[in-house]
DNA sequence: ACACATCCATACCGGTCGGTATGTAATGTG
DNA sequence: CACATTACATACCGACCGGTATGGATGTGT
């Protein structure tokens, strides 16, 4: 029993490995570019360890999509967003921290550069993303909405479509440092989108 | 002569056809998985033909930039926003045209999405991405100052920030809608867009 | 009319891709 | 302790990729 839990457990590091170092990859070059020995390279494994991990290239990116984007937005948006006492002050928060990342202008985001590559090629791509943006919008509009109730978001604000606006703006922002290669128009493309939220406070 | 002007204009005829269909294909599918030989069966043309006109896949995808796309946004963007008498109000018709535009939500915008996947893989890619892009900030911030001279546009508006932000909002709603594959969403995104320009005027 | 350049087709190349078949050592199961 | 299964490594495959070498048809300049 302890020497099952322990191989199991040796055989899921071993999928974590790959999966990172396939979002690592897909993250950089895109899902169709992402080359299976590359990131073999950056894991030492093998195709072996891959196919039987994953039964084709498909399923490890769904499960890239999944399992490592969707834990990282997890952490860093939906958790945040759900238990926050003071939504706006929250939106604004998780603003400011990707404000503050550069490796964001260097590659953009992994959930937008997924969805503008495979959206229109694979549909199954197209509902995990979609799902994940979903729920980003889900979390983000009952911010707005128990901000309202609290009195700290004006009433005549339409939260599903400011929820909308406001998360297309910040990836056309990311998109577009990421071309510019600028810090600076990074921070100033963020700084009006703060200036928009704020806009819809009381 | 006229032997000779007819030849050149069938040369032309022909590397239009190749940079058309190359437009097409790297639209759909980015230029990294765009096929050449999928470009060439639509032309009805061979290798031949392309690598007369283009030394390398690299020649044909950055001509694609220059001359299809830099065409497509000097006719529907450039060129109306410098000869307008109202550029508040052409800003918004643009707006509206690209919000009527429904292919926009099935492949997303063509700019965009090469600038999401080639400015971290090809520095030439990106200077002349970015190149186009510094083009529409400044004649969208040109409209914008201009209609502060003429009294539309209010005057504590910094006009680069609020060229970036209106931008980076459009990108980042066709980006969304293209995953969403909803026109009511994109619609909605576009609204909101379209109130914030107004938000813009005195 | 003759040499020459332009324009394009055909055939072919090495390399990389995703994927598979097989082998094997470790581990779990009766 | 025999046996099956798990968890990989190794070797190999056909397909497709971008790119090239060559040849021929059609003008072009003199």
């Amino acid at each position: 029993m302890q020497a099952k839990l322990q191989s199991a457990k040796q055989a899921d590091a071993t999928r974590e490995k790959i999966l990172e170092a396939a979002f690592n990859e897909i993250h950089r070059y895109g899902f169709q570019a992402a080359s299976l020995s590359s990131i073999l390279t950056h894991t030492s494994l093998t195709k072996g360890a891959l196919y039987h991990h994953f039964p084709a290239k498909q399923d490890l990116g769904l499960a890239v999509v999944d399992e490592v984007i969707g834990r990282i937005f997890m952490e860093t948006v939906f958790t945040p967003l759900l238990e926050s006492k003071h939504p706006l002050k929250t939106i604004k928060e998780i603003m400011r921290n990707k404000r503050a990342k550069p490796e964001l202008i260097e590659l953009g985001c992994p959930l937008s550069n997924l969805m503008q590559e495979m959206s229109p090629l694979d549909e199954q791509f197209r509902l995990r993303l979609n799902a994940l943006m979903q729920r980003w919008l889900d979390s983000l509009e009952d911010a707005l909405k128990r901000g309202q109730q609290q009195g700290q978001v004006r009433q005549d604000i339409h939260c599903a479509k400011a929820s909308l606006f406001i998360i297309s703006a910040l990836e056309g922002c990311v998109g577009i440092a990421k071309n510019m290669q600028s810090t600076k128009t990074y921070q100033q493309c963020f700084d009006q989108l703060i200036e928009y939220v704020s806009s819809l406070e009381v």
